[in-house]
DNA sequence: TTGAAAGCGCTAACAT
DNA sequence: ATGTTAGCGCTTTCAA
């Protein structure tokens, strides 16, 4: 079934076929009606490997996803898909491991695939303008930045939220409700990547209220895992420096803290509260309700796919989006500020 | 960057380079090394689309997935992508909606990708033999199986637990530990797919215990949603049916289910006992730690790839494999039966 | 408005 | 062991 079948099926030729499938102009309403018709009948749907190969690129977008196992990740991905379909285009994903080179495995994937453009998802951002001359077709960094590198505005398009402020804002918010010895939950501080972003934030938050910065309070899992993070964190409560909440970078390191919390027998958020960015649909049904600043990832997938169709296309140049979170108030957060508590002895 | 700059560059054909490329025997090792040096320094990579084109399908895999918002279905993903990928294909994946026809999608995206072949996960499988036949490659359901259709043992392959088994198990292990009043909560006992086959299991385990089934326990959500399995158990709590137990048919279930409990002022497991199927990552950081049976997802995506894999290359006929579930006690589940109270009472 | 024909990069049959 | 060449199915000039 190919599109000469469709040709001799109403005696016309193959590029009257090939120009009705391509929603060209010239064809005669009568002719482009019996095309579709046999289109219709013969089920024939065009071989996707000729036309990329005819064609300069293909219309396929490749979407590399580092850390693929973060629940965080997959209603952006969804989002970036559907996106990428409503578009005309299809898309490659490949997940890849934390270890692995997300550019070069980019770079090979855009010239095997001809791809038009690249979405790399999760990275870990400090290449240099050399690194990323690999990867010559336009791509766009989702959820992070360039941060800890040295390119160019024009190099590359990003949608993300502003890692740093957001974990400054979680952090003030706890600040706001009194707590002053609280400690922080991530991955490691200097990753070039998510985990250094907002512990910058985190530390701006402590600066800008005077509260000094304490090295035991600093809960360091080493990589990216649930169970890494319950470790550390129960480690951390063993050591008892008597901390009254925990700003936790993701939602997944806080269940492993709300875990490890409850065990030792201590209450959230009465003796400990916690806050979170990410928002991802579990953490709705926590107990109690985590309270996390949400990341709209809806529409990080869809301005991921569509900035980088508006560069493909060259409808626009490669810009930086930054979204906002917005702050879920859930049941993790006590008030232990000094009002709060008159408020409540008032009330007994 | 073709073929051609490879062959001109050392001075041979370019069937000489093809072969080399797709590791054929019949090269001079002198040949070979120059021909390998060549594509090295010139960071050669194949066209796939040329490939894909000339040969009679690509080494491409397509992977639909149904209900992709479920985080169960995550790992079992990245198995199947690595295994496809270790097996020199590439993987194409298509997240569809419930109301989706994975069958026509499927379909149409063989034709157009020239898939060599078709994953369908998380299906709702009743077709017969006629609807499928629009896919013409090999396909292989996986996490289901053609329960409620009419398809021949040879139609398409299929790798999954034996979710009405196992739904029985969850249950039996709720009776032996004396529970009577036993929920379940679920999408819809008639989806036609998971839904429905564990409805079944927890009908067998009631049977075969003389309980009877009891209309008002059981609790359906109408769809495959956190908030609506929230809703409804609340719906169920609110009814005050004297339940001291409860199967859920997934994880994510679990915890909309332990919410509503918990926020009803009842304890787990002392009031009510949980368990579930499937033992999804945070499933081990819930508080208590849920009891679940574990559904072995590494195993599951590997499975799927290779045993597709391997009807593709001809290596093997069409199979149906059916993997073990296994429970691990968590901490949702009370011993209520007399022998145990018997036991607690002798303590004190 | 339509058709004929070249060629995208590759593989495989055939020839040497 | 290596080279020559005919397509794979499509798009796109160019010609009519």
């Amino acid at each position: 079934m190919t599109i000469r079948d469709v040709a001799e099926r109403c005696g016309v030729s193959v590029s009257t076929v090939s120009r009705v499938l391509n929603e060209k102009p010239d064809v005669s309403d009568d002719v482009r009606a019996r095309v579709l018709a046999a289109i219709d009948e013969l089920h024939y749907i065009p071989n996707s490997s000729a036309r990329s190969l005819v064609q300069t690129a293909s219309a396929n977008i490749g979407v590399i996803v580092r850390g693929g196992g973060n629940p965080f990740y997959t209603p952006i991905i969804q989002a970036i898909e559907q996106t990428i379909n409503a578009a005309g285009y299809s898309m490659s994903i490949r997940h890849i491991p934390d270890s692995a080179d997300e550019v070069a495995i980019g770079a090979s994937l855009s010239k095997s695939n001809r791809l038009s453009g690249l979405i790399l998802l999760g990275g870990c951002f400090d290449y240099s303008e050399d690194q990323v001359a690999a990867i010559d077709i336009p791509f766009l960094c989702c959820t992070f930045t360039n941060s800890f590198g040295f390119l160019h505005e024009g190099t590359c398009s990003s949608v993300s939220i502003d890692d740093r402020a957001e974990a400054r804002n979680a952090v003030k918010h706890l600040i706001s409700k009194g707590h002053r010895n609280i400690a922080i939950m991530l991955d490691d501080r200097n990753d070039s990547s998510i985990g250094q972003l907002r512990f910058e934030g985190y530390c701006d938050a402590l600066k800008e209220a005077g509260i000094p910065l304490r090295e035991e309070l600093i809960c360091e899992c080493g990589e990216y895992d649930m169970e890494a993070a319950y470790q550390s964190f129960n480690t951390l409560l063993g050591s008892n420096p008597g901390i009254t909440a925990v700003f936790t970078i993701a939602d997944t390191l806080a269940f492993s803290v709300m875990k490890a919390v409850y065990e030792t027998g201590l209450k959230i958020p009465e003796d400990i509260s916690i806050i979170s960015i990410d928002g991802i649909e579990i953490s709705r049904f926590t107990v109690p309700t985590l309270t996390t600043l949400v990341q709209p990832v809806d529409r990080l997938g869809y301005e991921a796919a569509q900035t980088l169709i508006n560069v493909i296309e060259g409808r626009a140049a490669h810009k930086q989006i930054t979204l906002r979170a917005n702050l879920r108030e859930g049941g993790t957060v006590a008030d232990i500020s000094q009002n709060a508590i008159n408020k409540r002895s008032q009330r007994h």
